[in-house]
DNA sequence: CAAAGATATTTTAAGCTTGAAATGAATCGG
DNA sequence: CCGATTCATTTCAAGCTTAAAATATCTTTG
């Protein structure tokens, strides 16, 4: 490949990225808005949720801040915030006494039902722009760029 | 379209919006890392004197803002910051004493033009797995989006 | 001109986020 | 068994972010 052919593909994808940002940032701060103003909730404490309601016999806080690719200490402070709600507890693990089992309670499953429905139809409505045919295969471009991502870490 | 169609086409949005997330996600902060480790500064710092470079008039604080999307308040704290450093400064609005122009200084300019070009490159790097053609596809998919979404505000 | 409204910015309170340090507990090698 | 290391979690300090309230100034309108 030239010089000049080169340096114009850099200059697709630093536009590409910019774009890919202000995209997922528009759709990101819709949602936020709307958990917000709709359930007086933020999309951290519904990730958390999300995770844990994947795994209903609960998720040690290791695990959880593994799984959600956030540090130890930023789990900890969520999961303090669920618990004031309610909708989260922690229970000793036996045979481990440094670690902890995370769950949802009755009232964070039925919390979560709630959200996990109205933030799939926002996600519809925000992506509404998109065809099926089209976002497979942006899938499939993102998927090799995560995959790189992936060997580099 | 069918019941079933519109669902599975919902589930792929879904999907696809994860991904997205997930990708954009990894990309930033592998940016903010190398921001942080190689240079000591953060991106929302990049991006306010991005911003100051592309006007090197000056831009007011409420100009900031809007361009960057983000709070008053917010802009308030970084531009803070970088005047400690010595990278930006605040001057007085003749004719209007409430408001502020921010600008580069000499060093904050010499320092942008360093972190530029570093971004640039590592934007590349990261997004290498994404050829020309597949950017200019992606980007016109995310348009269609970024157009819907402007349009609900 | 004075009151009312609009505008520019800062302050505040709350939450998210990180990396690094601290704590306590488990495991491993000798 | 004991000292060293590793592991699970929390704490801490700093920065980013927002919405809302507070300030100060400008503009419009009666």
């Amino acid at each position: 490949m030239s010089v000049e052919v080169q340096a114009k593909a850099g200059k697709t994808r630093l536009r590409l990225w910019l774009k890919l940002l202000k995209t997922s940032n528009a759709v990101e701060t819709a949602l936020r808005d709307r958990l917000r103003t709709e359930f007086g909730t933020t999309l951290p404490r519904f990730d958390v949720m999300a995770a844990l309601a994947r795994s209903p016999e609960g998720l040690k806080m290791s695990e959880l801040s593994r799984r959600l690719r956030v540090s130890n200490g930023n789990v900890t402070g969520i999961v303090d915030r669920l618990e004031v709600e309610g909708h989260a507890e922690r229970h000793a693990v036996a045979g481990d006494r440094r670690a902890m089992e995370v769950r949802l309670t009755g009232k964070g499953r039925a919390h979560f039902d709630t959200l996990a429905t109205a933030h799939e139809a926002w996600v519809n409505e925000l992506m509404g722009a998109i065809t099926e045919a089209e976002a497979a295969r942006i899938m499939e471009d993102l998927d090799s760029v995560a995959r790189d991502l992936e060997e580099k870490r």
